[in-house]
RNA sequence: UGCCAGAUAGUGUAACAGGUCAACACGCCUGACUCUGGAUCAGGAGACUCCAGGUUCGAGUCCUGGUCUGGCAGCCA
């Protein structure tokens, strides 16, 4: 029962504790409870692993709810998406899809019951003064004279709530708790409002609606959850949860809280996510740059990248920023194993082999994936004309370069060694192309003699290779924090998107399907993106770059030589 | 001048009911290896555990008092 490894954590803990006092006879049941107004984000899968995670390690389960207590904002689609989401993700909720929306009759009946205890009273007080009567952080609120209507009113007022006699906002029913109390939330919240607008499970059936504090509370009630994990922000609402179970005396599930997920050079609110998507920053809600699921998955991100990345990260009570390099590392190390590897040029630099026959083209092994002998191997087309990646190719090499330079020699990868005879510039002098003599005996990429040759390169065949659009991301925002500033978006990365085109890809990726995930060689990981057609249009999205160390210390040359330059 | 919660290397989590040199992961830095400057492997730097007192043979863990940070005044969740 108790988990190898990692993933222990104060919740854990206390439901170690509950089992061994036998607590719920050794039940543990949890729920994953999102409302169906947005799309789930990577925040969210914190919270399903870690309810589903819990279930699972401790033979319980795990229910999905969706909380559709108000119809003015939540839709069908986001249900269908959010189911989708969890699917994807792996998590499975069996036959356990519930609606807060289908225990509507039950909650109405709890709240008769509470007015018949003279727990709750229907308040005639307009927004505006009930915001007044509540008083403020500082001072206590005050009672307004509806409180102390009596029983036959409020019930028979609350039943003409239901019924449609009053417009929206003319009146709600309220707990009757402790207009003094230190905390807010107890000072007479209101429990039903009256929204007349059609609800998209119950139709208008209804047309007064639960608020989350009554309905979340009865809803875990009536499911048997035992262990109720919410974020950070419901800690002040626990006391009202409490006091709804014990009023009605009804199975009490335990609120624990535990802080939600912040990331770093992105934002994690589906209210600034919509911002995004409505203004147009992004193209939709799975834009790839997005931190949505499926954002993440259109980029190609892995189920089983996440879900690691989400049991790393840990549970805890401390409001932390989550370095999205921990994120990466989980994507690279769970792609490094499964991605075949090809080979792609980005941005070309054409390349003659002068000494290669003319017509000659040869077939040569390439092995499909180093870290998995199984994935096998396929053969790719080598001839006289080629392309490799322009910043393969430097005239005036920096130190420590060993990629191509003027008369030094490289290998290209699978293929032969080849050395630059000849730079061919245009008017500009811009590199337009490059000749090159290749030695025969390297076939295969290798030699007898012992040579030493430090760089490899990869390149693609140009009358074989597949034309391509590349599309490379970069962080959302430029800052570890957008949501300091007033307005998130000063800090959006201008270049967050870069469309590269035309790009030049192996031949073997001609029919890959939508979806699919490769390594280019030394460049990262990409997926077959969606805008992908039957046609023969190609579009790939960078998922992650390679970790690139030539990168970082070219950067770092730059930055001395700089500092030194005065 | 309210209530609630939190505070451990750059980041995130540990340290089991006070007891080995405060651990692990990411990141960072070295080096090895390599037909991906990838992966892998080996090593390293980095924390007076928010502060000040106290209890104790011994405190990140307990007590007292501070400081700082976050949340709360929707008919949102």
């Amino acid at each position: 029962m108790v988990i190898s490894g990692v993933g222990e954590d104060f919740i854990r803990d206390i439901i170690i504790e509950d089992l061994k006092a036998n607590k719920n006879e050794g039940r543990v049941v949890t729920r994953f409870p999102p409302e169906p107004n947005g799309y789930l984000h990577i925040g969210h899968v914190k919270s399903i692993s870690l309810n589903f995670g819990v279930a699972s390690e401790f033979k319980g389960i795990c229910y999905l709810r969706f909380d559709d207590t108000n119809p003015t904002k939540e839709e069908q689609r986001y249900i269908d998406a959010i189911k989708e989401d969890v699917q994807w993700l792996g998590f499975d909720w069996a036959e356990h899809e519930y609606y807060a929306s289908d225990y509507f009759e039950r909650l109405y009946g709890y709240a008769l019951t509470l007015i018949k205890e003279g727990k709750a009273y229907v308040c005639d007080l307009s927004q505006e003064e009930i915001r007044e009567y509540r008083g403020s952080l500082t001072e206590s609120g005050r009672e307004c004279l509806y409180r102390s209507r009596s029983i036959e009113e409020n019930l028979s007022l609350f039943e003409r709530m239901k019924k449609g006699e009053f417009e929206d906002g003319a009146c709600v029913l309220r707990a009757k708790i402790d207009m003094n109390s230190p905390n807010v939330v107890m000072r007479d919240p209101v429990i039903y409002r009256i929204i007349k607008a059609s609800h998209h499970r119950t139709g208008n059936r209804w047309c007064i609606y639960p608020m989350y504090d009554f309905a979340h509370p009865l809803s875990d009630s009536i499911e048997g959850i035992t262990h109720s994990l919410c974020t950070l922000e419901f800690e002040n609402n626990r006391p009202l949860y409490d006091w709804f179970l014990d009023q009605l005396n009804i199975h009490h599930p335990q609120q624990i809280e535990f802080a939600r997920l912040n990331l770093s050079y992105t934002v994690l609110s589906k209210r600034k996510l919509l911002e995004l998507v409505e203004g147009g920053y992004v193209n939709g809600w799975d834009d790839p740059r997005m931190p949505t699921i499926s954002g993440l998955r259109r980029r190609g991100y892995t189920p089983q990248a996440i879900r690691t990345f989400c049991e790393r990260i840990g549970v805890a009570k401390t409001n932390s920023l989550v370095d999205i390099a921990l994120l990466e590392h989980c994507l690279r190390e769970d792609l490094n194993r499964r991605a075949p590897r090809v080979m792609a040029v980005l941005c070309p630099l054409k390349v003659v082999i002068d000494n290669y026959p003319e017509d000659q083209v040869e077939e040569l092994e390439a092995i499909n994936n180093p870290e998995d002998p199984l994935m096998g191997s396929r053969l790719i087309p080598f001839s006289r004309v080629l392309y490799i990646e322009r910043d393969d190719f430097r005239e005036d090499p920096p130190p420590g370069f060993f990629r191509l330079t003027p008369d030094g020699e490289v290998r290209l990868k699978h293929a032969y060694y080849i050395r630059c005879e000849d730079v061919v510039k245009d008017e500009r002098g811009e590199v337009v192309e490059l000749h090159c003599s290749y030695d025969p005996r390297s076939r295969g990429g290798w030699t007898r003699d012992g040579r030493k040759v430090k760089g490899t390169l990869h390149w693609v065949s140009a009358q074989h290779a597949l034309e391509a659009e590349v599309r490379l991301y970069d962080r959302l925002f430029t800052k570890p924090s957008p949501e300091e500033d007033p307005d998130f978006k000063v800090s959006l990365n201008p270049e967050s998107l870069k469309i590269l085109s035309p790009c030049w890809v192996e031949s073997s990726l001609k029919d890959a399907p939508i979806g699919s995930r490769y390594q280019f060689l030394r460049l990262g990981y990409f997926c077959v993106d969606p805008d992908s057609s039957d046609e023969g249009r190609l579009v790939f999205n960078q998922t992650v770059p390679l970790r690139d160390t030539w990168a970082k210390i070219e950067k770092l040359q730059k930055e001395k030589r700089r500092r030194d330059g005065g």
